[in-house]
RNA sequence: UAAGUAGGAUAAAUGGUCGCGGCUGACAGAACCGAAAGGCGUCAGGCGAGGAAAGUCCGGGCUUCACAGGGCAGGGAUGCCGGAUAACGUCCGGUGGAGGCGACUCCAAGGAAAGUGCAACAGAAAUGAACCGCCGGCCUUUGGGCCGGUAAGGGUGGAAGGGCAGUGUAAGAGACUACCGCCUCCCCGGCAACGGGGAGGGCAUAUGUAAACCCCAUCCGAAGCAAGACCGCAAUGAAGCAUAUGGCUGCCCGCCAGCUUCAGGUAGGUCGCUGGAGCCUGCCGGCGACGGCAGGCCUGGAUAGAUGACCAUUCACGACAUAACCCGGCUUAUCGUCCUGCUUACACU
């Protein structure tokens, strides 16, 4: 991924769960904080509960390409994690990109116009939001 | 053709776009990150989970630790015979037993004539049996009572002291006889388990249970890749240097900071890490498990942990389930499809 490495080590995770600001629906919890780096970085945890190990390696490769390829949408200099719920498994990859936008929306860090749009929109000189 | 039985193969396919992890080659060998160890680029090509990767139930390799040699006790595992194998509780081929018309399947299949324990209820009695019945003797108030014999019959039970038929007898009884079973001995076949045959015993060798204790035989050191090896900011320790600087006090001494080296090993990094009891093909030996020879092939190595997402087309519409050091097995889960051998029944030639 361009903008964005993964959230490795455990005391990362504690310190997103402890310190972070956190917002859930259906299907996924997102916690967010605030770092001042260029780049964001993502860690994404699924349990046991979820299911077997296919069931969370799929569900865990969803998420990813859900944000891999929405990366430009979300504001820099974050860690994120992102733990999948139990009615996450075996939702098909629309669904898990919809929860994950929707949190990404809740929590105020994507950009509401991404940023091929906003070339675009730069060239049309139509610049409303 | 139907039903069955044994074994094997496969585990949706094709194309496009985006993405991930190694490898190989070319270019660069600079810059960058880091104290160091070390890491990092671009392009091209090719590779990239399973038959169970699972459960972690056995057996090994490998690593570290322990360990002079031998025996006994204790603990655990295995348990018909022979073979295969690095090894096994696995596999193959037999033997015996059980089931099936059959193909075939199943079996913790050593010892209960060494000892101990247990066997509910029922039943007279559950281990050295007399309740009813049968028979004999004595007594009798003629209803029966007492004493003795008897395991053929009845009843209870999972199991009643070899089975069945006959001789015999007061009634009965391996008391005696034939056949069968059992035990002992001999002969023959087989490496053996065992099979076949013969002779004898006369059953005091009385039932079951050894996944009850136990006895016998064989085997077994422990922990695991988060093993372990190397490098190595930190703690900590030792030696030296300098009394230049700071602190305790203005000065001296001393102490604490300081610098260097060594030990040490935390965070972190590298290795272990995949070429192997390897896979494929052919030939040879063997009934087979398997072994030998020749040729060919290289086929995951991640470390928050790589195989994915989307689109299109097709079909039988896709089960179970994701390597984590590596092999050999076992067990369990599983949508289907296909192939081969054999059996039984029916039909046809």
């Amino acid at each position: 991924m361009i903008f964005s490495e993964s959230l490795k080590k455990n005391s990362d995770f504690q310190r997103v769960y402890k310190k972070g600001k956190s917002y859930a629906n259906r299907y996924l919890i997102m916690y967010i904080l605030k770092q001042d780096t260029q780049k964001n970085r993502i860690g994404i945890s699924v349990s046991k509960k979820v299911g077997n190990s296919v069931v969370r390696h799929r569900v865990t490769r969803l998420i990813r390409e859900s944000y891999r390829l929405n990366e430009q949408k979300f504001v820099d200099g974050l860690d994120l994690v992102i733990v999948a719920r139990p009615c996450a498994k075996e939702r098909s990859f629309f669904e898990i990109e919809s929860a994950l936008l929707h949190l990404g929306r809740i929590h105020g860090i994507v950009e509401k116009a991404d940023r091929e749009e906003v070339k675009k929109n730069e060239d049309s000189t139509d610049l409303s939001d």
